[in-house]
RNA sequence: GCCCCCGUAGCCCAAUGGCAGAGGCAAACCCCUUAAAAGGGUUGUAGUGCGGGUUCGAAUCCCGCCGGGGGCACCA
């Protein structure tokens, strides 16, 4: 080839994303090049990459083009590494919005979940997502929420899965009951209108057996886990040491245990109260008394949850005419109901201590019950300065516990209890049951059957899947009541027990119960005697890195965490915890603010990509920011991606060697660049930081542009070996661009199976360095030495310098050499 | 109120105890062009939010403030 420009002009191609999309995405679809092979002769370590499944909302938005292009860049390097991927894809396909659309379209829900599907698919498959296609699934399919039901039965069997009563967080917009996970500061986490509480019998998953080892398994995870979401999890298991104390009620034959952090304080409780809403300040509440109680407990029931928990509300209450008995000095102790004691927290009641708790003391001194001091911390009486004292110090006023610290006083106080048996040592935790049930259509039927007679009666294994009644438009409208109520045939049959007459229970599954397992499904999606088959899980768990974002810190991670450990006490997963990394990645906001129709600020994926192509769209995710940070659209340039990325093209194009050459014929200075280079962008991938790792492929590219412009040409053996190596690394970003330029620099096969290059180590050493001298921390002349020089020597040399000279007088008091990048003298 | 993270150039971000600048955007200038676009190239600007401290040496570690973000929040 000439080095005529006019020739080189008419060569070059232009560079159309567009164009190359059509053709590569066709290629792909042929070769299928990213199916995990099951084959156990298969010599290649395994490796299990999973992105947080999509809900089918629509097609697919920013935030999904940030965190599959993340994902994708993990696949994509363990393909180039030669490991057997498995990269699967899959529809968190349950949920309101469908029924909310079928409603206003008189449709059934099915109907807009799964054209949204296709819609999303189709976009995965022009975003050049590496996935395994043929292991697709979607949880509203019959034969995905049948083992939904399955493990249902396996939890009750277990106890795991139980119904009671009690007050619930109710969403008056979206019609339903919620689990704790799902409030948000008092309002609903998906709709954000607020959450009133109700009165309603439903069914729960027993997390709380769970909580200790949620909390230990942590441990796995350090390291592995951003912090932030480990933080998050610990905060919401909420775990407090304390003790459990046993308090007579006078006139009630049952004593009442209260739990506290405190049993040191014990002597200086004061007063009793009961949650208004326990059953217990209904039931030993005096006649006298119950009429201004039932006034009280009316007026709690009609307060929001937000005004309920607003911290700086004033403390209210009333006294129930009854005394509670302490049991380390006998003494009479007012009893009081009060909101600010909750009844699902311990047992619905509490020891109040005022002097030593800020809560107890404004209620105190709201209502004029006595404060008594036990603990002398050498702060002010909290009785007359309104601040209680929880701190270190002293106790007094407590018997034998009198002169002994906060800590030796609660260790006696414990052991005092256990012997008398009036409490123990008790651990508490904030996290409650997983409330699962919920009173809408498109989920997973709950599979249970009510019998006058046999009671709860799970429908059996063999029976399964329960399937959705076919219901659509106007008989899925929130009523309060589940719409499957409504399917009167549907809900009437016979009892699997006594085959008399009975009725479905007609709650829905939460549809986080559909993604707590769903990961182990992938493995064989189609799969018809368990939920997944236990071999195929042995060789595939625990998921390698699981991307996703950080909204779903605690619920989605807390519950798939749950369930996995359930698992695996059922033998069916031989780990406890089901993903070993995670990468929560930030949001894609725009002029600092969260897109949203209301602000009219919302980018739309698609048309982003249809201006600047898919390569340029995940490079502009990618290169924005490190992965977990938040992208603001403002701030970056998909226009100056695509420039890069035509430029990059151009080198691999411009590549006038044939394939299969010797690189070691090759420029030594570039050679050099593109070996540190790929030395540099492996460690960058293996530690996430892709931004950076991108930066060095556009240094890569200026090095080879260079030397095809003004070095030793574009046939240069170095100059291929640049643009190959670029091609192949900026395949995980950009693959239709590298695919594109491996063909045209005359490569066979698909370059994301091409194999990750491998850094010389001889070409990572430099002939030299440049060690700077310091006088008194400020430079003064540098140095070029060898790399290898020793500490000895580079002091000499350093001494021995002109310009260091100039600035001592006399013998230095020290010198630090750090060999053989700098010398610091002091003088 | 408590806990965590982050403040580096006009902007996005590198540098994790050792020369503050790797990369990009924007800006300015040059080359190419009849011209423009495209393309190629060159260049500056910050002393690291503020104040102390540790150290031969601090963006980096410690303490206290200021600003931004997040989590928990009447959990006994």
């Amino acid at each position: 080839m000439g080095s005529e420009s006019n020739q080189k002009d008419t060569a070059v191609s232009e560079y159309d994303p567009q164009a190359l999309q059509a053709k590569w995405q066709q290629r792909w679809e042929e070769q299928d090049p990213f199916r995990a092979s099951e084959d156990a002769a298969d010599p290649r370590e395994r490796r299990y990459m999973l992105d947080m499944f999509p809900y089918p909302s629509g097609d697919l938005h920013m935030g999904h083009g940030e965190v599959f292009a993340i994902g994708d860049v993990v696949a994509r390097y363990w393909f180039q590494q030669g490991y057997n991927v498995l990269h699967p894809i899959g529809w968190d396909s349950f949920g309101l919005p469908a029924e909310n659309a079928a409603i206003k379209r008189n449709a059934h829900p099915a109907e807009w979940t799964y054209a949204n599907i296709d819609v999303q698919a189709n976009s995965f498959k022009r975003y050049a997502i590496s996935f395994d296609w043929s292991r697709r699934l979607h949880t509203s399919d019959p034969e995905y929420y049948r083992w939904n039901q399955w493990l249902f039965n396996r939890f009750f069997e277990r106890g795991l899965a139980y119904r009671k009563g009690g007050l619930v967080n109710w969403c008056p917009n979206d019609q339903t009951v919620l689990a704790n996970e799902q409030v948000v500061a008092g309002k609903c986490e998906r709709c954000g209108a607020e959450v009133v509480r109700r009165e309603l019998t439903q069914w729960y998953f027993k997390i709380t057996d769970y909580a200790q080892r949620l909390l230990d398994d942590m441990s796995q995870l350090e390291g592995g886990w951003p912090e932030r979401v480990l933080t998050m999890q610990r905060n919401w298991i909420g775990r407090s040491e304390g003790a459990d104390v046993v308090f007579e009620i006078e006139g009630r034959e049952e004593p009442v245990h209260v739990f506290t952090t405190r049993p040191d304080t014990l002597f200086g409780a004061t007063f009793f109260v009961v949650a208004v809403d326990a059953a217990l300040a209904d039931e030993i509440v005096t006649d006298e008394h119950r009429a201004e109680f039932e006034a009280y407990r009316a007026e709690v029931a009609k307060l929001s949850d937000i005004e309920r928990l607003s911290t700086d509300k004033d403390k209210s209450g009333v006294f129930l005419g009854r005394y509670a008995i302490n049991p380390v000095n006998g003494e009479r102790i007012p009893v009081w109901a009060a909101d600010y004691v909750l009844a699902d927290y311990g047992h619905g009641a509490i020891m109040a201590v005022p002097a030593h708790d800020q809560r107890d003391l404004d209620f105190a001194l709201k209502f004029g019950l006595p404060v008594q001091v036990v603990v002398h911390t050498g702060l002010a009486d909290p009785g007359e300065t309104g601040e209680a004292t929880p701190g270190e110090g002293t106790l007094v006023n407590s018997g034998p516990l009198d002169g002994l610290t906060k800590a030796e006083a609660i260790a006696t106080i414990i052991r005092s209890l256990e012997t008398d048996g009036r409490g123990k040592g008790a651990i508490n935790f904030r996290l409650r049951d997983w409330l699962l049930s919920r009173q809408r259509f498109w989920g997973t039927p709950i599979p249970i059957i009510h019998c006058p007679d046999c009671g709860e009666v799970p429908v059996p294994d063999d029976q399964l899947p329960v399937t959705l009644p076919d219901l659509r438009g106007e008989a899925l409208a929130p009523k309060g009541i589940s719409p499957l109520a409504g399917a009167t045939e549907w809900v009437n049959v016979a009892c699997p027990k006594c085959g008399g007459a009975a009725k479905r229970d007609t709650d829905t599954m939460d549809t986080f119960v559909d993604s707590a397992w769903y990961f182990l499904r992938y493995t064989d999606p189609n799969y018809t005697d368990g939920p997944f088959d236990v071999e195929k899980i042995r060789e595939w768990g625990p998921i390698d890195m699981y991307v996703g974002g950080v909204e779903h810190a605690v619920l989605h991670l807390l519950y798939s965490r749950f369930f996995v450990k359930v698992l695996h006490d059922m033998g069916m997963v031989g780990f406890t915890e089901p993903f070993m990394r995670q990468l929560g990645q930030g949001q894609v906001i725009n002029g600092g603010k969260a897109m949203s129709k209301s602000l009219g600020n919302g980018v739309d994926l698609g048309k982003q990509i249809d201006d600047f192509g898919v390569d340029a769209v995940r490079l502009t995710m990618l290169f924005a920011s490190p992965p977990e940070d938040d992208i603001d659209w403002a701030d970056v340039s998909p226009q100056a991606s695509q420039k890069y990325l035509a430029r990059a093209f151009r080198v691999m194009d411009e590549v006038a060697s044939a394939p299969g050459g010797d690189f070691a014929q090759g420029d030594l200075a570039l050679r050099k660049v593109t070996h540190k280079t790929i030395d540099e962008v492996t460690k960058l991938i293996e530690s996430y930081r892709f931004n950076v790792a991108i930066a060095r492929l556009m240094e890569l590219t200026s090095a080879a542009r260079k030397a095809i412009d003004s070095g030793p040409g574009a046939g240069d053996p170095a100059v291929r070996e640049a643009a190959e190596s670029l091609a192949v690394m900026l395949s995980l970003v950009a693959p239709y661009t590298s695919e594109e330029g491996w063909e045209r620099l005359g490569r066979t096969g698909s370059v994301a199976l091409a194999g990750w290059p491998v850094a010389d180590p001889a070409l990572l050493v430099e002939d030299s360095v440049t060690a700077v001298v310091q006088v008194a921390g400020k430079v003064r002349d540098r140095l070029e030495v060898a790399p290898d020089i020793s500490e000895d020597d580079l002091r000499a040399l350093a001494l021995a310098s002109d310009k260091v000279r100039a600035h001592l007088s006399g013998e230095p008091r020290k010198v630090i050499v750090r060999a053989p990048k700098l010398v610091n003298i002091v003088p």
